[in-house]
DNA sequence: AAAGCGGGGTG
DNA sequence: CACCCAGCTTT
């Protein structure tokens, strides 16, 4: 029997059931898939069910504006997914008449979908041949097959791609790429694999050559960068500052309160004789301590945040518009990071009339 | 080819 | 703590 049979007799017993599965529907079926890069199901599931609920049409999606999809994706991360999802949505509804692409040459144009994405896109919605290759994909070949090439060199790539094209049921290619990521997600996990009961340990290379813990091997990244954050609360009435970050940085077009960025760690002497802070705010500015420093790890820089309120009114220099920024009332409708969320989830008190 | 981009779960 | 997750884009 071949492996592709085996793989979708096993699916059949123990494929989980999940909600973007019973249909064929390619703008459902994308919804899906973005929010599922570098994501993992039970993470991904609450917010799938939100954005079909909020744009069950493709030309929703593109009618709505950015704020209020950056708000729906708050929390998930990687926010250049929700803003490429607005971008391809209103590309659907211009260039091809509303009507979302279910092949591969078309699903691919479109921004923030790659490879991966438009196979799944073509497979799941149309059975179009095309074998999808994710982390549960380059696990599952790495070790039936006993290939010890690094996932991520360019050399690696290509030789699991061409395998997965091989490998591929090309009758039933939608039931096998939701087989073969199913098996790395359950069963050939990344650690403590379930070994033990697999039906394929008889042809299992890694398996007969103890290669299983080995495998797949993976070139290792960059180390993370430190990065220390002190953020101001300053409040006018019953408003708050808030100011929205920038392109070409972490959480772009999220919204913040405004902050000062120091190269080291500071105590609040030293950021006061800080000149960015001279720039900003008065001499006879009081600030206060809220909390303690707060460490937000992100996949490649660790950031140090400080939180303080302002004590005094009048403290900012108005002139200086150096800041974004802009007094919010209800700040619940801004699209916030998980820094700030988390924050003031943990410091209501400090928002009048809530 | 390498770097940048989040947040959370797991062992 | 390190590693990984239904990856893509930019440099």
């Amino acid at each position: 029997m071949s492996f592709a049979v085996k793989l979708m007799n096993w699916y059949r017993e123990n494929g989980r059931d999940l909600p973007w599965r019973t249909t064929h529907d390619a703008y459902i079926i994308w919804l899906s898939e973005i929010i599922l890069q570098q994501t993992r199901v039970e993470q991904g599931i609450p917010y799938f069910h939100r954005f079909v609920e909020a744009f069950p049409i493709v030309t929703k999606f593109a009618e709505a504006n950015e704020e209020d999809i950056l708000r729906l994706w708050q929390g998930l991360g990687y926010y250049s997914r929700a803003r490429n999802m607005h971008k391809a949505a209103k590309m659907v509804v211009n260039d091809f008449q509303g009507i979302f692409p279910n092949t591969y040459e078309g699903a691919i144009r479109l921004p923030g979908v790659g490879e991966y994405t438009a196979s799944a896109i073509a497979s799941f919605s149309s059975n179009e041949a095309k074998a999808v290759v994710d982390g549960n994909v380059y696990r599952v070949l790495a070790r039936y097959f006993g290939i010890k090439e690094p996932i991520n060199s360019g050399q690696g790539k290509k030789m699991f791609t061409e395998i997965a094209r091989e490998i591929l049921d090309k009758e039933n290619p939608g039931t096998y790429n939701q087989a073969i990521m199913d098996f790395g997600a359950l069963q050939c996990k990344p650690r403590n694999p379930l070994c033990g009961d697999c039906i394929f340990r008889p042809e299992c290379v890694a398996f007969q050559e103890g290669l299983v813990g080995m495998l797949p091997v993976k070139l290792k990244g960059k180390e993370s960068r430190n990065r220390y954050f002190h953020y101001f609360i300053v409040m006018e009435h019953d408003q708050m500052l808030m100011s929205k970050r920038e392109q070409g940085d972490v959480w772009a077009n999220l919204y913040e309160f405004p902050m000062i960025e120091t190269a080291d760690d500071m105590s609040m002497a030293d950021l006061m004789a800080h000149a960015d802070f001279i720039r900003y705010f008065e001499k006879d500015t009081v600030l206060k301590v809220v909390g303690k420093q707060v460490k937000h790890v992100l996949s490649h820089q660790n950031i140090y945040a400080h939180f303080y309120i302002i004590g005094n009114p009048h403290a900012l220099k108005k002139k200086k518009k150096s800041w974004n920024y802009h007094y919010y009332e209800k700040i619940d409708k801004l699209a916030k990071h998980k820094l700030i969320f988390s924050f003031l989830e943990k410091n209501e008190h400090l928002i009048s009339d809530k």
